[in-house]
DNA sequence: CGCGCGCGTTCCACTCACCGGTACGCTGTG
DNA sequence: CACAGCGTACCGGTGAGTGGAACGCGCGCG
């Protein structure tokens, strides 16, 4: 999974221990996660906060400030997060739903950007968050736009059943797939958490093919209707492309 | 600076060389900035790269998503941004103007969030980024509530004057904190960046004394009139405030 | 009570990962 | 064509990093 034949994948190894839900970890925990022995732990997680990586509390490490600022510089995250954020405001502030922005790497959705006011369906995505593509709108829209290769890889590996709506079926999928190309947009019906749905569009490239990014809004299944918003995703999605694409040197 | 004499302060130093406005740094520009050896840059660069903290392209490096994947998880930014994003999404709501969530680490402001829409005005801040606290509202607030020691050592330290509106005289400055105490607001007045007024009121602990957070209403001069948003931002700070006091384990 | 277990901390001698000087190839420039 | 600046590759010496072992503590259980 990680090096750990040399300090640095040991101190990465460290920092990777702690999983989006994790607030507080005891040293023996990092001990256990890690497999690394526990003077080398104990010695890297000091050398970690002294550089405001990690900090230390009466009950364990947490992750400290020094990375959230580190994180926020990363280049391609950063620029499309600023140039999109006006837009998601808009979205949000017409639906009143939580609205995503996300890219894809490897096989995976990354969230960028997830905003929701108060009545926010409880929904398990966080900024800077992972998902399996198949199973949400932003994936699959994403999935759709993207290169043959990288479909055919995702669609014939594991498909995860994470709710009893989940679609597992490859032929299925692909049918989803096709009519988000055409269509432009993608859903989502409780198929990675039970109670949610949620549309996505597609953030196109300049050459129109291939999805730098996707945008989508959610909401709780009985109060939700996509249907009322399948203009606002679209419109968000196609004005933050323009944007993008008027910008000198990409992302 | 950093501790150059291990690998991780090496490591630390690297990433640490991109400033908050850089996108791209060639090889040579790292040597330069960290002072070490090409042959090491060029090495810990690579095992960077291995480790998705750094992105190697044709012109250089950058910060990759791995970091930014991390910095999302830290633990206290993570949840004071989750709790207060629906707070300041009203915010920005009813004001449509840029919107600030601050807290303070050492002598600085560091910006957790900020959210605003197509109009916004142009300033220097960003998530993640950092600003003195002498000259900002976010920074003036967090002063105020803080404990007597940190407010004296930055009142003593060097005020730097950003613009000809800089407040550096130290008892204007504590007359104005004084004020912010009383009223639970404080203002800048394009002393930070030309053009600029803003507008913070303080997050306070459950003992109402020390303040977790800052929230601010930033706006261009001309269009932006700072009263018309004095109980928003109020009204902001303290729900915040107590939806946080309910919060068990704090953050 | 006291025994034992799990946790965090400290220590230390070995060794291998890291170091950084040197040398090479490429590209654009005067 | 010479040169300067950059990125890449190599390699022997060495001390930074290693991890096993031992210590002290607090807690829960017998």
């Amino acid at each position: 999974m990680e090096d750990l034949d040399t300090v640095l994948g040991k101190a990465v190894a460290l920092l990777r221990a702690f999983g989006p839900e994790d607030r507080l970890l005891p040293l023996a925990e990092l001990i256990r996660r890690t497999g690394l022995p526990k003077g080398t732990v104990h010695r890297i997680a000091g050398d970690l906060v002294h550089h405001r990586l990690l900090e230390k509390t009466a009950h364990g490490y947490r992750l400290a400030g020094g990375l959230f600022e580190l994180g926020m510089r990363a280049a391609t995250e950063r620029t499309l997060l600023e140039v999109a954020m006006p837009f998601l405001q808009d979205l949000y502030e017409r639906t009143h739903e939580t609205v995503h922005l996300g890219v894809r790497d490897g096989a995976e959705v990354v969230y960028v950007a997830k905003i929701g006011g108060h009545r926010q369906a409880r929904s398990p995505s966080r900024t800077g968050g992972r998902m399996p593509m198949h199973c949400t709108a932003i994936g699959k829209v994403l999935l759709a736009h993207a290169e043959p290769s990288v479909r055919a890889t995702v669609l014939s590996g594991p498909l995860e059943r994470r709710t009893p709506h989940t679609v597992v079926a490859p032929g299925l999928l692909e049918q989803q797939l096709e009519r988000a190309l055409e269509t432009g947009l993608a859903f989502e019906r409780e198929e990675s958490t039970p109670g949610l749905l949620c549309v996505a569009a597609p953030v196109l490239d300049t050459d129109g093919a291939t999805a730098l990014a996707a945008i989508s809004v959610t909401g709780p299944v009985g109060r939700f209707r996509p249907e009322a918003h399948h203009n606002a995703v679209r419109a968000a999605a196609t004005a933050l492309a323009s944007t993008l694409a008027r910008r000198p040197g990409g992302l």
